[in-house]
DNA sequence: AGAATAAAAGACCCTTATATCTTTATATTT
DNA sequence: AAATATAAAGATATAAGGGTCTTTTATTCT
């Protein structure tokens, strides 16, 4: 549905979010270790969403990753869209050249409810809910 | 959430499975050209599933890729089994090594419902009911 | 039997996803 | 100013997915 690098980039940005005590830098050594994800290559995705005016970062000691206030307001799909593109919300679950409700495909209409569902909670929810929910213990970052 | 490959083999399945086609040899180059797949592939794809025991298949002139009516039973689950392993519905939508309820992640319940309606679709519906609904042209193989 | 046909089989290639390593630039501390 | 710590940037590595090509084998037709 979505690639793992885009599924390791919104559990990064829903991380420094919860960590988010006015410019405070977190390094991607911890960042990684508390998400379980490798490393540098963490790393080159934060850059990534450095790049994409997502996140904010900064070298040296006590540099870091970090973001601020304005990202509890940003929603999921700007991320997807970032990293994976809207496209990949928008391929036949058969393979096919094309998707569309016209010339369906056999698994369309079932796919097709899923794929809304999952696509209107990305446009509909922002990173503050999914902070909230972290916060108050009903879901979980790292396995 | 299944791979490409699998996708050209549930409806190279179905294609072999249209009423008019059962027991009749049909050549991978028509194949092919009906699903607008590239031949060489699809080739290799239908030939795996002729090592499952799902397709049968005879060398030479006249030969060609083919189903007697017992697929018309199968399920669909046992071609995703069959391609890419029944493990590629278990994995986080998040990319996490683990998905499970207990330890959710921020998408996992609403994934949930998404993944557990696609499977149960895939376990409960048989070719014949796929295949009917191409007859009917409510659905359609390719694009 | 020999020629023609068509899939099987396997080697090979390209692209993308995933991941790591190395070098460079920058900020902080001394 | 020099040393040090740390992330950025970019090159490289690895694996998997997707796709093509060539040779072999089996079947049918003449
Ligand atoms: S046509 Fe296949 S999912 Fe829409
Ligand atoms: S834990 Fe992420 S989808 Fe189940």
């Amino acid at each position: 549905m979505i690639s793992k690098t885009c599924g390791y980039a919104i559990r990064g940005v829903i991380f420094l979010a919860l960590e988010n005590n006015i410019n405070k830098r977190i390094g991607i050594q911890e960042i990684a270790e508390e998400l379980k994800v490798p490393q540098q290559f963490m790393g080159k995705i934060l850059q990534e969403l450095v790049r994409k005016d997502i996140l904010k970062s900064t070298k040296g000691p006590h540099g870091g990753f970090y973001v601020n206030d304005s990202i509890l307001d940003l929603s999921l799909i700007r991320i997807v869209e970032a990293i994976d593109g809207l496209g990949v919300l928008k391929k036949c679950f058969l393979g096919r050249e094309e998707c569309s409700s016209e010339n369906p495909c056999p698994m369309h209409d079932e796919f097709e409810v899923c794929r809304s569902s999952i696509f209107e909670t990305f446009q509909s929810k922002n990173i503050r809910y999914f902070v909230e929910h972290i916060e108050d213990g009903t879901t979980f970052l790292a396995t």
